[in-house]
DNA sequence: CAAATAGCTTGCATATTGCAAGTTATTGTG
DNA sequence: CACAATAACTTGCAATATGCAAGCTATTTG
């Protein structure tokens, strides 16, 4: 244990380049993590279905989103072929690489909401070994390679 | 494998109650989770100290946040009995549990962001064995209770 | 080629943030 | 015990971001 370098200032040199301040502007809003739980963990990829989720994101702050994570290559926009009138956005390699940040806001969620639905015994096992969950949503989008 | 259930949906029930969006709600802005970057990584818990942090937060920002973050237990606040010109905010252990999120976030940052100063050596450590980081941190903060 | 649908864009009111300056509380000094 | 210094805010205002409603554009379907 005692290899480890503690402080994460350390791995920064200076803050300037702290790879957390680096994430969270890329991200680090509200309405980014929302649509990207969507795409991850709720199966959506179309324009209407992040309208429609409870959390009622409007149609502007949708298409400038969708468009930062596409110039940030989190996201690609493609025609969906059985129905030209839609486009499917879906994750990158990049993208997949935050599902394990999804998991812990999930995992803080569901421990300190007082409200929470999340099944106790699911939580549990995600938890308990979250290295599972994060490579079942791998082989779901495995077709991804760029 | 199968035996996880692979669909954060699911253990929701429905969005408004999804822990993942509770979260964001709390300190899913640019500058709370900088504070507890602060906080938890850099050592740092006076207010002049946080607002010494390169990124440049104003003071009516961070004197919000410091409040919001107390309001949820997730920080609390003493006089210095040093020198009681001063306060000492310190990370409650609903902090603490913060620090795999923050850990993720540096983890992805320190891979995408083509300028990072994180030296690969010490993301590789923490990439391997996060738990030991996380240890490491709690050791850290050992005395808090609350 | 007209209606329907999906995916935006625009305008404007409201909310949040950033910056500079001022205020309060406590401390150390004469 | 006045008085300057320090730390921690608070306030006012300009700039920016967000939310909402309406309108516009591209594609498909009849």
């Amino acid at each position: 244990m005692q290899a480890i370098c503690y402080n994460l200032f350390a791995m920064c040199g200076e803050e300037k380049n702290c790879p957390i301040f680096y994430s969270l502007e890329i991200f680090g809003d509200r309405w980014s993590l929302l649509i990207l739980r969507d795409i991850l963990h709720f199966d959506k990829n179309r324009y209407t279905e992040f309208l429609g989720s409870d959390e009622g994101i409007s149609t502007n702050i949708l298409s400038d989103r969708l468009k930062k994570l596409e110039k940030e290559g989190i996201i690609s926009k493609h025609r969906d072929p059985d129905n030209k009138k839609q486009f499917i956005y879906s994750p990158t390699k990049k993208c997949l690489d935050l599902v394990p940040i999804i998991i812990e806001l999930a995992v803080w969620g569901a421990k300190y909401d007082p409200d929470t639905k999340a099944p106790p015994e699911e939580m549990a096992k995600i938890r308990k070994n979250r290295k599972d969950y994060i490579d079942s949503i791998r082989t779901k989008f495995k077709s991804i390679d760029d």
